[in-house]
DNA sequence: GATGAAACGTTGTGGTT
DNA sequence: AACCACAACGTTTCATC
């Protein structure tokens, strides 16, 4: 396997990332390489980890999600274990994270509405205390991983 | 252009959210179409905005990321613009939002090490006061988007 | 990594319901 | 309007160098 990533790998990396439904012979002419060649490398990525997946995005706004917001959770004492059970089911957590510091929860969550909302955050009281920021705009968005 | 989904644009959504690199004949016979069908309704979903695009998704730690945070900002008088147009050219965001509430923005940034951390809340703080998070663990990471 | 051939997938046309 | 069948085309994959 692979673990360290040449410049030709992060220049394909950096490709599939803005769309990775390019052919092989489109990368291969950005990165001066033919088609297997390309093939081999995407594959060995995709075998050392380096390459998690290939995902489509989908519009939150155009699938009925008109509302995003960033909820922080400070667990009551003996419920975090409870909560990291149940929140993988919860369709609107779109990312949810164990952080340091005074809360212990903090997650991206999708919505339809503010009564949505308020139901969802229901669902949340019985773990610990919340508190809720609406997003207002996206300013960076699911940005490239680049090279140190 | 098309504004609701139907079961089976969200049945083949869910499949290409989960892995968008299948063929048009392995996704057509899990939702029981033909290939150009299948085409069709990819291209139709597209040209409406609800598939935004295909991403390949690279693994932080694997890239050389050790470290994840999350960055709330409390811009001072005068420097949020400023902030927001400087912001997309940091390569360690990965995510940025403007939200209600105390704080401004909500960040999400991936960082090599401790002194990375360090010399990255260093650029920030001449823009307002920081509070950081430390990401201990994914409990849900980039989940698909589902049916409401 | 390159080349060339075979296998496979995608895309367009025409026809059906 | 959405889908199917089939053919033409492009892409991926595999053997060999």
């Amino acid at each position: 396997m692979i673990d360290k990533i040449d410049d030709l790998n992060w220049r394909i990396l950096a490709i599939l990332q803005q769309n990775s439904r390019q052919s092989l012979v489109e990368i291969g002419k950005k990165v001066g390489l033919t088609p297997p060649a390309v093939a081999e490398r995407i594959k060995k990525m995709e075998d050392s980890g380096i390459l998690e997946g290939f995902k489509a995005k989908v519009s939150y706004a155009k699938a009925g999600y008109q509302l995003k917001a960033i909820i922080t959770l400070r667990a009551f004492m003996g419920k975090l274990k409870p909560f990291l059970e149940m929140v993988p089911g919860l369709p609107e957590v779109t990312n949810c994270y164990r952080i340091t510091g005074n809360e212990n929860i903090v997650m991206e969550v999708v919505l339809k509405d503010q009564g949505h909302l308020e139901e969802f955050i229901d669902q949340l009281i019985r773990y610990g205390e919340t508190r809720t920021h609406i997003i207002l705009s996206d300013v960076v968005s699911q940005a490239p991983i680049k090279q140190i």
